[in-house]
DNA sequence: ATACAACCTAAACCTAAGTTGAGGTCAAGT
DNA sequence: ACTTGACCTCAACTTAGGTTTAGGTTGTAT
């Protein structure tokens, strides 16, 4: 199945903007066009898109997206490279869920204290 | 127990330069000033200060912030809305969290691909 | 006395990650 | 024929969140 830039945009909830913009960067190299000059986006170009939208909703910037994607396109002699990056990646990811969660926590203490506080101020 | 700037900085790990634009953004109303116009931050200060941080760090961006803390400045009668500005953060904070879960099984899914693969071209 | 460190302001500068606008191509429907 | 919609490029613009720079004050150690 193929798909146009802007069914893509849909069902990844991106701008077409910012996928036009993903593809200046370098980031979408597998991207084929018709005659007409339109990106076509198949299965594949699918999957891979989904891979770095993944690492870039987990911070990482694209710069560093960009190296693990002209990696991938270098063949199989950059897999170590690249699996050293996404373990590192993963590392990072473990830590920022980990983070997140203790601010939950700090969150969820001052709402109970606002609605201490709510309940004082109503009598 | 008071702190300086330079304190503050090194103890929760930002830069002298990003705790000033806070202040110059309006959130960090609470502080005083020595007569030479030092930026003194007491125990308060330092509490109120680690919430605006856990904020900002769960993606919550300083003008918000700013909103937050100009309630908080305001009195007991801007309680409901902190209060709900704040619980629907944390929602946010939740999503965040299961988001970032999912996106780290895709990447352990392709730690294990990629690890597959280094296993095959070894032999 | 003088040098150094730690603080200050205001304004200019910077980077990442896009968005917007002008001007253009093509295919389909009316 | 002509309009509409979906795509295209390239360059300029925008926004958030800071950093840097230049110039200045103050308190402490030598």
């Amino acid at each position: 199945m193929n798909y146009t830039i802007g069914q893509i945009a849909k069902m990844k909830d991106l701008s077409i903007s910012q996928l036009r913009y993903y593809d200046n960067q370098g980031l979408l190299p597998f991207l084929k066009r018709t005659e007409k000059g339109d990106r076509v986006f198949n299965e594949d170009a699918l999957n891979f898109l989904e891979l770095i939208i993944c690492l870039k909703n987990t911070g990482m910037p694209i710069k560093e997206i960009k190296q693990f994607v002209d990696w991938s396109m270098n063949g199989d002699y950059t897999t170590p490279q690249r699996l050293e990056m996404i373990k590192q990646h993963e590392i990072t990811v473990l830590q920022l869920i980990q983070e997140t969660e203790e601010n939950l926590k700090r969150i969820q203490k001052k709402i109970a204290r606002l609605e201490h506080e709510m309940n004082k101020s109503s009598n």
